[in-house]
DNA sequence: TAAAATACGACTGTATTAGTCCTGTTTTAT
DNA sequence: ATAAAACAGGACTAATACAGTCGTATTTTA
């Protein structure tokens, strides 16, 4: 199947929700309850946010997290690959694959390729600020 | 994770292959054996792009299966669509998804849909024939 | 009439995603 | 000081979807 996952989805709300707050910083359980997230879930996906530097958190009892980019300039290539496991469309495509069954006999391997470039193109064209 | 089903690989590769073999007729074990293609599961997918007359069948002892189409009139989304169980890139966007549990605080899903949108595009525009 | 092909529902195995649990660390209000 | 409340993060469980298998039926022809 050909779907985002969950996290991309929280990621989307989460920074939506962080940009346009009044707060400095925001509350990961602010956000999980508004939006019923789970709070253990998002709270592991803005752990991952702030290590690719869109977030930077704040420790202690008055914590939580801050943007450390506009979103217009977050590709939503960017959080995709963070975020997803693969970012592969086909498994042969894989950095390990060398070991493809079909081998010899696959023609499809080239155009699908092109496909998955097609598509990540889209992704690179589109910022966050799109998706508010 | 984005990913295309091994459905739509064996589709490709069935088609491709029927598409050039010099054969009015392709048993389901040609294919099977010359790709390494798990026999009883690409007997299903034929069978459905037979319901899609995509294929036509003959049965007995001589069977197997030819090409109802040129494969430069069959759009990839079609392939795409009849062996993926959803097309749809995000969970809400189901034809069923009347809960979804974030509903009036969701903003993300008007943005989301114009990229489905744009993502189906390619899938319509590319043909089967692109890749072979 | 036996063999070999398609036809197809039901079942099992496996991988990935989604979510939970538990324990730690940090900071601040009291 | 210390308790509370936030982030930090590894390990585990549950749910889901995909991939593959099995058994049986039907059809056709050598």
């Amino acid at each position: 199947m050909v779907k985002f996952s969950k996290k991309l989805e929280y990621s989307l709300i989460a920074l939506r929700h962080i940009s346009i707050s009044e707060d400095k910083i925001t509350r990961v359980r602010d956000i999980s309850e508004k939006y019923n997230i789970p709070h253990d879930l998002l709270a592991k996906i803005m752990q991952k946010l702030k290590k690719e530097c869109i977030l930077e958190s704040v420790q202690g009892i008055n914590g939580g997290y801050r943007l450390l980019k506009k979103l217009s300039e977050i590709p939503l290539f960017d959080l995709y690959s963070f975020v997803e496991s693969s970012t592969s469309i086909v498994e042969c495509m894989h950095d390990d694959a060398s070991d493809c069954y079909v081998s010899d006999n696959c023609t499809i391997k080239d155009p699908l390729a092109k496909m998955q470039d097609e598509f990540e193109n889209i992704l690179k064209t589109k910022m966050v600020s799109d998706f508010v």
